[in-house]
Formats: C-alpha cells, structure tokens, sequence
DNA sequence: CATGAATGAGCCTTCATTCAT
DNA sequence: CATGAATGAAGGCTCATTCAT
C-alpha cells in the first residue's frame, strides 16, 4: 500500500516536473532556464529533479517526449490523410490544423513554442524533434504535394514546394515577435487564422498549378 | 601619425570584441554567451568590453547595430527600389537577393541569426532589429506586391502575401538545422541558390496573380 | 531525534555565519566587508550566505537584528528602570551599564563597533538601528532627566541633557582610537571603568542642577 | 615658460585631486571611494593620482595633511588662548568655536567627516590626524580645564573632565545622523549653535566647579 | 523515497593600477 | 607632462549538483 500511494504520487511529481519544465523551457530556453524555476512552478524540490531524471539535460530530453505524446493525443490527425477526395480540400485542412495548432496560445502551448527553438539552436535532442515530430507531417505534406503536382514531379519540385506550404505557416510562429511588432493591430486567433488559413491554401494552390503546368 | 596609430588600435580592439561578440551571441545567444569567451576570441582582458561599452547587454546592442551597418555595406539595395521596369523582375531580384544574404555561409554570417534568435526569444534589443532592419524589408516587399495585386488591394491582403514571400525566404534560414536532417543531400550554396530564388518567384508570382484577380 | 539534529546544524551555521559577519563588517565596514571573508571565518561555502540571508545586505540587516537580541540577553536592565528610588541613583546605574556596555572587550563585541560606523557612515539599515535600539535609550535617559530638571523643563532644554550624558559615554567608545594614543597609559578596564562612571555621574548630575535652578 | 605654465597646471590640478579626493573620501570612506570618482569630479584623468600622488593611499594621506593646511588657515584660534580673561569665557569660546567648526555644513566641509572616519575606522594615517590636529586642541582643553579645577587637580581628573567638555561637542558631529532621526525637528544650525554652545559651557562649568570642590 | 542544506564552479562587473603613446 | 586604453585580481551573486538525513 506504502509502494502504491508512492508510485502513484512520484508519478503526478513526473508529471508535474514535465510540465512546469516545458513551459520554463520554452520560455527561457535550455540554458537560461533554471532547475530552481520548474522546481518552484512544479511546487517540488530542487532535488526531485536529480532524482526523476538524472539532470537537466535528460529532463530537457523528457520533456520533448512527453510534449510529442502529449500533440499526438491533442491532434491525432495532422499527420494522416484525412477523409476528403480532392487534394486541394486535404490541403485546406492541413493548412488550417497547421496552423491553429501553431498558433494557439494558452500556457500550455509551450510545445511549438521549444520546437521552435531546437530550429534556432539545436541540442543534442533535436534528432529526437525531426524523428518523432518532423519526418510525419513532411511526409503529409509531401504526399498532398505530389498528388497536386502530378506523376511526373521531381523530388527537388517536390521538396520546394512542401517547403513553400510549410513555411508560410510556421513563419507565423516563428517570426511572431517580429509581427507583433510590424502589424501591431493584427492578431492571428480565430477567425483571422481561418482566413490566412484560407489565403495560404489559395497562394499555395495557384503556385502549385502554375508548378505542374511548367514542368 | 601617433595619434594615427593610437585611434587604429582602440577602434581594432572595438572591431574584434564587436566581431566575437557577434559570433558567440550568435552561436549561444545573449543570456548563454559570456563575456569571458568573447574576450578570449577577441585577443582582449574581461574588463576591456565594460571599457568599450559599459556592459553585455550595451555590447549586444552595439553587436546589432554594428551588423546592420556591416550589412547595409555588404548588400546596399536589397530595401531600395532597383532599375528593373517590371515588378515581376522587382521580385526575382529582390528573392534571390535576400536568400543570398540569408543563406550565406561563412564564419563572419553570425548576422542572420542573431536576428533569427531574437524573433524566437526577444531580449530588450528586438526594437533595434525591428526599427532599422524589419521594417525597411518590409516596405519594400509591400511595394512590390502592391503594383502585383493592383490598386484595390487591401492592406491585409498586402499583408497576407508580403508572409507568403517573406516566409518561403527565411524558412531555410530558421529552420536551417531541420532541413539539414530531412534531406541531408540538400546544400542551398550556389547554384542551388538561383534555382531555389526561381522557384519561390514562380511560386509566388502564380499565388499573387491569383489574388490579383479573386479581389 | 534525527530533525532535531538537522535542525541544529542549520542553526550552527547560521549562527556562525552572522557572528563572522558582525566581526567582519565591525572591522571593515559593510562595504569593505567581503563575503568570502565572512564564509572563511564561519567555515562556510561562498554560496551559504545566499542561500541563508539572500544577499549581503540582507545579511547585514540580520547582523544587525542578531546584535540587538544578542545584547538584550546580557543587559536586560539597560533600558528599563531599576529599583534605585532616586532619579541620581538612577542615573549612576544607568550611566555604568552604559558604559560597561560600551567599553566591554572580546571577540564578540563586535556589537558597539557596527553601531558607531553606522552613525559615521549610515546604512540603508540605519532605522533598524535607530528604532530598535536608539530609541528606548533615549527614552530611558530622558525619563531620568525629566525627574532631575523637574516637571518644568523644556523639551529642549532635556533634549540638551540627555545627549550631555549620552556623549560622555559614547566618547569613550567612539573615539577609543584617538584615546589610545592621546593617553597611552590610560585603560578603560574593570575598575577605570567604575571610576570614569563616577565621574560622568557626578558631572553630569552638578550640570543637571544647575540646569534646574536657572530655568 | 613651458615649465613655468605646466608646474601652474600641475599645482591646479593636485589641488583639485586634493579637495575632490577629501571630499570623497568623506562621503564613502577610504576603501569604498573610487580614484574614477575622486578623478571625475577633479575633472582630471585616471592616471593623474598616480601621476602626483603615486597610489591611492598616498593620496588619501596628501588629503588628512592637506585638511589640516586649510583648517589651521581657516580657524587659526581655535587651539591658541584668546584674550579673554576668565577661563570661564575661554571655555566658553572654545566650545562655540569647536562646536561651530564641528557643524558647519558645506561641499567643503568634509573636513570633519575624515576625522570621524578615522576615529572610528583608523588606517594608517591616524598619526597624523592624532599629532597634527588633536594634540593642540586636547592641550588647549586641558589648559581651561586647569585654571578651572585648582592647582590641586590630579591629571586624572583633568583628563575626565577634558574628554567630557570635547565629547559634548564631537557628539553632534559623530552622531549627527542618530540625532537627525531621532529628533527630526532638531537642527543644528547658526543659532542653534549658539544655544548649544551655551548649554554646553554651562552644564559643564557646573560641572567642573563641583569637581573642584569635591577634590 | 524525498528533502533542505551545502558546495564549487562560473557569471558579470568593478577596481586600482600600468602601459604605450 | 599627461592621457586614454588595457589589465588582472577580486567582488557579489547564481547555478546545477550532491550530501546527510
């Protein structure tokens, strides 16, 4: 019973330590965060950290996992094709998911937020961001790319394209500071995502068909 | 010409802290680089950047201005209006030349991302970055799409297509490292370059010419 | 038995690092005063103070609060009224604790010494040491000289007595140094110090008298 | 007349290295005072103390022998008898002359303040504060006191009566911040000082006539 | 299992001093 | 004679980590 209770509070500290640990992460970064911080928002002990996990680095490691499980449960569909026919609807979707999950903000959307970090300045762990969390929703985008280009596209038409989709969406989240501070009146929450949504979809689409055509 | 000598070398011991402050800012951003490593790269004492410059957070100040000049020398019309007639041609040259600025490699390129770390992390500095080299960029792509989309545009369809163009150009900046793992094959130097600038100024094209004619 | 040990031991170090810290910042002053010196003298890490006190100042400050409950213990009479049912048999005690108090010479009497520097050179702590220790002096001197001037002195007139005798004896601890070599031979000690109570007794009570018949 | 202009320079510019350097040394003791600040406020350069005076100690030891210069040219009676004919209205005299030069307060008057430092804190320039400016003031008080208490005195009882006239008057100097907070009405300025010096020759007179009579 | 106390390395900054001119 | 630049030795403080319980 002793060993029951105890497993079952380690594991809310786990949990706890996870979460206060991502968002300080993500808003300080790796280095400038402090053990002291997560320790305080996760109202355990300095030395629950060492004992969870071993250090900071593992912790850090930890917590990338656990925010890749954590956006699988929340958005089980970004990566896989969902029910539509026509390619250019699948886009439409995937666009408008991109980026709601890229720009939803709430104190625990520090996810995107340490993701957009590793991109910057990458750890050790970033193998672990491309692996888990990349390489499917590339592989998404690529397979809706190629069906909108055609049979006879190149990789390297392929691979530009994905990247013209992608970046317009996570320069969003990206470069928000910069945004904030350029277009002080726009803010990107709700229905404003449904319309750059709807724009970024439009711009790809024709660039897409004006694509295919050249090639 | 004693005078001569004695400005020379207090303005080269400012050169060399202002070239490996930028630098190391760059490699770990301001709160994770120290002053120690600085002045080490730079051949000078610790105490010589609070001579200099009074303190860190001044150095990296001066490290941004210093880069904004450096590169306002380096690619001086990339947010000046160039002699092309057509705007389509306006956007070639202008594409090609802020992703040669932005891809660039070399160990003097700490200038790119340093801003690049200041749009995910902001420190009391981005209004610098924002002031004298966001905002210059940004009028001039704005311009640009303005004689695209035609008269009736409106702003936030400027706007919206000012990201598109941005945003394709400075993803393989940001998101540099995650790139370098999806396709490792894949080095934007050179040639690569143009190709690429092709792609984005076809793609975009094709997207403004349709929002040209849906509006 | 276990937390009554390690309730100790953080006690014990606390406790040696602010008599370290009295004696340091008695000798060198609160700014001269370095930590590392305290933490040697305590046999402590650099980083206990902090961990401990917060910072130096706030060390200072229990320094400071430590002294005063310090002194209370060994002369709880000081400033309270005693027995003597004369105002002049008041005096006299009162004049000797003081005095005795002020001249005591031991490691640990750091005490007197901070107080003095802190009239030269206040300190943001400056109101601790008036309010908590200044003021109930003060009273307790001018209580006996209202009693000896009778009911018809002025307030200034009080005032003026009161630091009559008060400065008599602070004298000989504020200006110790200057004694020492003035007067090599003469030592405050045991019996001297009885001696020069007596004194500044009689002084004082033939200045109050006269003081009273004037007005 | 090269030599002749620059030796001019040279004395301007050790003066105002002097009453800069007193001042302040005044306001942040020996150690915490700055040889930037001494020098800013000389409107001299960094290198100019080691240049006249060698190092900071020095220095501090130019200003006490500087100090004594100035106040011997500024209050040349103070340790000299005057003609009056009573010791009574010598004591008198003295006590408003001491106390005078004691209060007065200007951005001059760090005279005092040096003093007080080094009773309380001495470095090792007390001998000369001690041979060059207490020994004549002390021999003048024990003069007055003399010709007060008979031939008969002991130099013991001199000695007591020397240091109560003296602490009576230092007391508003060294304590003066004590005094401030205590009674915040309370200012020791032009005819406040006649007051004091009034009650002061009186209570002490009393004082020393009881003494007189006693031995 | 978990904690508060303690540690030592390292940070930015400041200082008196010296150097080159 | 005098100066601005440069230096190295601290100084206070913070941090991740470990220890004793």
């Amino acid at each position: 019973m002793v060993a029951l209770k105890s497993d079952t509070s380690q594991t809310r500290t786990r949990q706890q330590l996870l979460e206060a640990a991502g968002q300080v992460f993500a808003e300080h970064g790796y280095r400038a965060a402090t053990v002291r911080e997560i320790c305080l928002r996760a109202g355990a002990n300095v030395a629950s950290i060492h004992y969870h996990f071993g250090d900071k680095e593992r912790l850090y490691i930890a917590v990338l996992r656990y925010a890749h499980e954590r956006s699988n449960e929340a958005n089980p569909d970004l990566s896989r094709p969902n029910d539509s026919n026509s390619p250019e609807e699948q886009l439409k979707i995937f666009v408008r998911s991109f980026l709601t999950q890229l720009l939803e903000r709430s104190p625990l959307a520090w996810d995107g937020k340490l993701i957009a970090r590793e991109m910057v300045e990458p750890t050790s762990a970033i193998d672990i961001v491309i692996d888990e969390r990349m390489k499917p929703l590339s592989k998404r985008v690529r397979d809706i790319v190629r069906s909108l280009l055609g049979v006879n596209a190149t990789e390297d038409s392929i691979r530009e394209s994905e990247f013209s989709i992608v970046s317009q969406c996570v320069f969003y989240h990206h470069c928000r500071e910069a945004i904030l501070r350029l277009y002080p009146k726009f803010k990107a929450t709700g229905p404003e995502i449904d319309k750059l949504a709807d724009h970024i979809t439009a711009f790809s689409l024709a660039g897409l068909k004006a694509k295919a055509q050249r090639k």
